[in-house]
DNA sequence: CTGAAAGCGCTAACAC
DNA sequence: GTGTTAGCGCTTTCAG
């Protein structure tokens, strides 16, 4: 492995007039042209690249950054977010010429104190956060000394990272709408019960798009269930399909409930959309279901775009910005949504 | 941020002392109990935490290894198997104290060259592969003088790095066994044409399966796609179930070929398993679905911990092993395959 | 058992 | 314009 003391010696030149001419840092323009082809064709000809670790230490800075995936959770489908958000924030990074070291939370066991210390010997220069663990983590990350900045969480009270999050109410005001107009006149909530924000959050755009739609009174029908799994989606179908006032669409508010609701409808030989209309919240993998799955779609890939922009920025201003960015969901209209038929109860036996 | 040299000074002792308590190389029993706990102490109380860099600058190794995944598919579900092999190689990474920075190969336009030298300037010890590229990229990381290992795919001629890859027999045999006992006589493979050995290898095994059955004779259909999508296995299930000697099941080569399968046979009211039993390769999605599809499992997670072993095994050794290890599928009974019906023609109409 | 000294490969003042 | 010098924080001979 060449280093710069080579290239200098094949050049003719001092270990300094590679580093400068190479670098392109301090004094950019202070190398003569002449020199500096020499020096470039010393580079190639000895097929030199700087040592990253060198450069990091002298420099104090790494050009990586750590970036914290959520929990992998039991799910197949489950693996589909994380996956789009580390990709789109890996390639925007790499365009900055940062690269990216990936971890997951259980690697971090022990809690705040260990994954402070993570940070400071990994010595990265800022952390992409996409777990959704409590302050503490944030906490330790804060301590870190680190710029960081949160991925889709809302910032929570004291939150000291700034995040990007993004908006259910445009996805959300766009749905009701298109089933106003369709003809559904209640419909159902499917959402993670407690008292997490996002689910809040969601949850209450849900009800404002309800209250704001122009057009006919529409009544509103809310379960909520444990969690996003396929089986709360299904336990939420059935609560809300045997209902006394039966809905005649649900909008859910993941789309680990989207997949737990069509198969209670297909194990009760509810037809989508004919039966029933659906409408899923994420859009990460309802696309390609059977029927095609009308969405509230999260712009993952932007969120982590939009993300490392703002991590960036606080790396280079020194850790100012305190931002918070927030993206717009969108309405994609697929199969799973139509006009709500007469139906009123349960159809009997195989279609 | 504190240095060894701040904790020698509040301990009391030499940085030296303080580097030998902590790292516990070099003469590791060299520190008297008594000194140790001084040192531990003082580090305790500062926080202090070794500068990876510096140590990696020092001693030449910088404990993190490359992952390059597979490029990302358009198709939601087609991010399923890379981020499961990522976090895998992670997960089993870290329990060796190694790190990995990931990167796509579309960050690494430019082909060998860029490659090799992008491997070099990360200084990094190891390099983990998962790209279906050519042998060129295999050629330009083991020219970087890095140990590295291939994952799932087979070796090719001339392939310079060990790899781990999948026998798709066990789990083919398995599913032939099936579905001959369930009745089924026509069984058609729908799998992605073209030369690429993995291919091959998976038709090859469905025809010795069906070869080896020890039951009745079998029938094969095979019907060749273009690629990997949800079109591509629309068409497979099209031209299988449309052809003159219809076969009763469908096992495909991927489980983007099963959605599209699923699709069709959907859009054509076509049941599974009534009308049509159905089987997968990979597993990595479809478990989910309903029916949930009875599969031919890959075992991603437990390919990437093996070429986590594998690779580290080839760091410490420098550079020895070249091996190739060899994890066999496993046949999955789900939902999606029953006794096959005496249906020959399309049903008419809706249900 | 412990410490002093010599760098790993690079960059950034500072002189010339 | 260019070279000299002094380290970044750590590990590791080699003397004590």
């Amino acid at each position: 492995m060449p280093t710069s003391a080579d290239v200098a010696k094949v050049a003719g030149v001092s270990q300094t007039a590679v580093s400068v001419a190479l670098s392109g840092r301090s004094g950019s323009a202070r190398i003569s042209p002449a020199t500096r082809q020499r020096i470039l064709d010393a580079a190639a000809k000895l097929n030199y690249v700087p040592h990253k670790n060198a450069v990091a230490l002298r420099r104090q800075e790494s050009m990586v950054v750590l970036f914290i995936t959520r929990p992998s959770r039991i799910e197949p489908f489950g693996q589909v977010i994380p996956h789009v958000l580390t990709t789109a924030a890996s390639g925007a990074l790499a365009e900055h010429g940062y690269s990216v070291l990936v971890t997951q939370p259980e690697e971090l066991a022990g809690g705040g104190r260990a994954l402070t210390a993570l940070i400071q010997r990994l010595q990265v220069d800022g952390v992409l956060y996409d777990s959704p663990d409590g302050p503490e983590v944030m906490n330790a990350i804060a301590s870190a000394g680190v710029p960081s900045v949160m991925l889709i969480r809302p910032v929570e009270t004291g939150n000291p990272s700034p995040s990007v999050v993004v908006d259910p109410q445009p996805g959300m005001a766009a749905a009701i709408d298109h089933l106003g107009l369709l003809g559904h006149r209640r419909i159902a909530y499917v959402g993670r019960e407690g008292p997490h924000p996002i689910d809040r959050h969601r949850l209450a755009c849900f009800q404002a798009a309800l209250a704001q739609y122009s057009g006919h009174q529409l009544e509103e029908s809310i379960f909520l269930v444990r969690d996003y799994s396929i089986q709360a989606g299904e336990q939420g179908a059935e609560r809300a399909l045997t209902h006394n006032e039966r809905p005649t669409a649900i909008i859910t508010s993941s789309d680990g409930l989207t997949l737990g609701v069509l198969r209670y409808a297909n194990e009760n030989k509810i037809q989508i959309p004919y039966d029933l209309s659906l409408i899923s919240f994420d859009d990460a993998v309802v696309a390609d279901l059977y029927p095609p799955i009308t969405s509230i779609s999260q712009p993952f890939a932007e969120c982590a775009a939009a993300a490392v922009e703002l991590l960036i920025k606080a790396i280079v201003d020194g850790q100012s910005v305190h931002d918070q960015l927030t993206l717009p969901t969108q309405f994609r209209v697929r199969s799973s949504t139509g006009v709500p038929s007469n139906f009123i109860c349960y159809p009997q036996g195989a279609p």
